[in-house]
DNA sequence: GGAACAGATGTAATAATATTACATTCTTTT
DNA sequence: AAAAGAATGTAATATTATTACATCTGTTCC
């Protein structure tokens, strides 16, 4: 029962200049060093980067320098980040992105199911989903075993694609500003689905969003205060 | 089966001019008109008032004109209703409140569970707790049937105290902006309870939204796509 | 009654997040 | 190689929210 963590106090940093430009990023052959990497990039996230672009490009999306710098950063970070953390990031080398730069890759990256919004911290975080695709094909070149029709659906109940429901689900810890994502039982959105059939609402798209204690700091805080 | 339906447009307009001023505003004699009423709220708005007012003091919380005013603009709204639009709306004679007055009456009025936070609107609307309340007694002297130790669990399952946990669904429709609070079946929080307890995650507040078509635009599109 | 305290409000400035509109460049298609 | 569509660059601005500090109000305690 292992859950992917996010652990918080956001603002990670990383490195250096500029990528390319408007094309494709290709994934699969020699692992996107090529392509310009200049935030530092761990083997992971280019790993997670180059099956991101697969997912992409089935669903007729272009995994442009630009998204990817943007997802990487965020697949990157050890915890959400807003969209000017993400701004200033970019800001390196010769380039300096405006606003609508960053907004646009996001809104790509959303549509395509690539990173979630988590709307009470105005931030975003990766959808576990690619580091679950990842794990089955570490290379990229096969996003999903089970792929059949050009999207996929996940264990998570959210699906890859840009006509698919997109749903999340969040634990964050007001303590240490950990996120977690639920994504290990499809009980929640089942729940959603059953309710919203029954009142025939259409969904399309829905999030959760929990705000409490995590484990560590429902600990600590029962702790300090017994006796 | 019938939900609180709040139909959308947002931006409703009210009339006239200043409150009294910081004294808690007494419930259940008179109705409130002569503590002041200048933006023209019908009676049931004011029973709903007269209610709130009640369920406040009893946590201890002090129903001031401004917050009165702020949580009767939201009742008498028909649709979400953002900070500044309550802003706009407060502007009336010679009031010309500034941000932190109406954020601190929505902080207040949030806190005790009298109005929700839309995220992904950044807008607000009243708790339909309030409602069941008033249709219960609509004299607003006794705030709960069932109270017992000074807070208020509803049938949806969020508290009305400073000590609960405040948790609420909405189904948002993309279409006409129509928001519908899920309020009729305990579900879907019984069901992040569970999920939460598993996790060993301590619930403060939780939100579900989820974004789609109504019943009545579903029809309208697919009526509008077929053939 | 009046001092002291806490809570609530007033006010100005500014921070943080997000969008609009339009020009330019790149990619793909024809 | 031209045309069409997608993606990006750029400047300005809109929207939402907070900080910091002064003032006022109501309550409590003597």
């Amino acid at each position: 029962m292992n859950m992917p963590r996010i652990p918080h106090p956001a603002r990670s940093r990383n490195q250096t200049s500029a990528a390319t430009d408007n094309a494709p990023v290709q994934a699969g052959h020699d692992s996107a060093v090529q392509a310009g990497d200049p935030y530092g990039f761990s083997e992971h996230t280019r790993g997670l980067l180059d099956c991101a672009a697969t997912l992409c490009s089935r669903q007729g999306g272009r995994m442009t320098a630009q998204r990817r710098d943007v997802l990487g950063l965020i697949l990157q970070a050890d915890a959400p980040v807003g969209a000017y953390d993400l701004l200033e990031q970019l800001r390196v080398s010769d380039r300096r992105p405006a606003p609508p730069t960053v907004y646009r890759a996001l809104d790509f990256l959303l549509e395509h199911g690539l990173i979630h919004r988590i709307e009470r911290l105005s931030a975003f975080v990766p959808c576990t989903h690619l580091s679950h695709e990842d794990e089955a094909d570490p290379s990229g070149a096969s996003a999903s075993s089970s792929a059949r029709s050009g999207h996929v659906v996940s264990a998570c109940g959210h699906e890859h694609g840009a006509c698919g429901v997109h749903a999340a689900q969040f634990l964050i810890c007001r303590a240490c500003g950990g996120v977690t994502e639920i994504a290990d039982t499809p009980r929640i959105l089942d729940m959603l689905r059953t309710v919203c059939r029954e009142k025939a609402f259409t969904m399309q798209s829905a999030s959760v969003e929990v705000e409490g204690l995590c484990v560590t700091c429902t600990g600590q805080q029962e702790a300090g205060t017994e006796r």
